[in-house]
DNA sequence: CTAGCGTACAACCAAATGGTTTCACATCAA
DNA sequence: TTGATGTGAAACCATTTGGTTGTACGCTAG
């Protein structure tokens, strides 16, 4: 398996749209599928166009779909695409899965590179400077 | 069990690091955690700096770790933080497994509310300069 | 010790982001 | 028809992002 995503940019995309809480909270009330933009929109302490926005963002990654329901438009989550984005983190984690059981593979016929294994690894060396 | 992640701004942070090919990219290439942040620079078409950026960001969002061995640093992937973000994606999908089970079995007696008070769903709305 | 490498960080810039207000256009209700 | 409502898109602004170059500093090699 591995897929190997074939787009990059629609990765961008995905996981950039997710990037921000308010569209993850979007997301989540869209599940239904029932909520207009206009209802979505008072949940939240910004303008309409600023939410229209975030539906906007959401939709060119895949995450919503918008359904007219005569002068509204119906928004709803499309679980595929998170699908899509669970997919490239499972490539990862299979890739560092793959790595470690490679490790203790070839640990007999590898015998002990000075410093090969790091062993213990300390957690968050330190908090980096604020940006 | 849905568990409902406490610090919205850490999974900003965390999807925002994976919404760069460069910075995923980075990420694949340091499951074995023995590339220093030269040797990782030196195989991208940008400067130094901009990689050691992108490797900052990682390191904020809690995707990478580094090392010190001498004067390198090496830079180790945290499956971990990979985890905490499939996690946050799996909530999203349970919540709509769950409309499904849901819509099967109310189906009957959930004439549906038309609609639900926004104001009273928790929200969190991005306090402060967060972004 | 001195030279050089690897790293960190600052200053700077163009472009994108996230928000605002405003205007235009459909569509529904009366 | 008239008017209110829902949507979309533009212009605009402040901040962030992603890149650059330059400089300073720690560590290792000779």
């Amino acid at each position: 398996m591995v897929s190997h995503q074939g787009d990059s940019g629609s990765l961008d995309r995905l996981f950039h749209a997710l990037a921000d809480t308010t569209r993850r909270d979007i997301l989540r009330r869209c599940v239904h599928g029932d909520l207009s933009v206009s209802q979505l929109a008072a949940a939240y302490p910004m303008s309409f166009a600023a939410v229209q926005k975030h539906v906007t963002v959401l939709e060119r990654a895949g995450l919503v779909s918008k359904r007219r329901h005569g002068r509204e438009q119906l928004v709803l989550t499309e679980p595929e695409a998170v699908a899509r984005a669970r997919q490239a983190l499972d490539d990862l984690d299979t890739l560092w899965r793959g790595r470690v059981a490679r490790m203790s593979g070839l640990l007999a016929q590898e015998p002990q590179h000075p410093r090969t294994n790091p062993g213990t690894h300390e957690h968050r060396p330190k908090e980096g400077p604020e940006r």
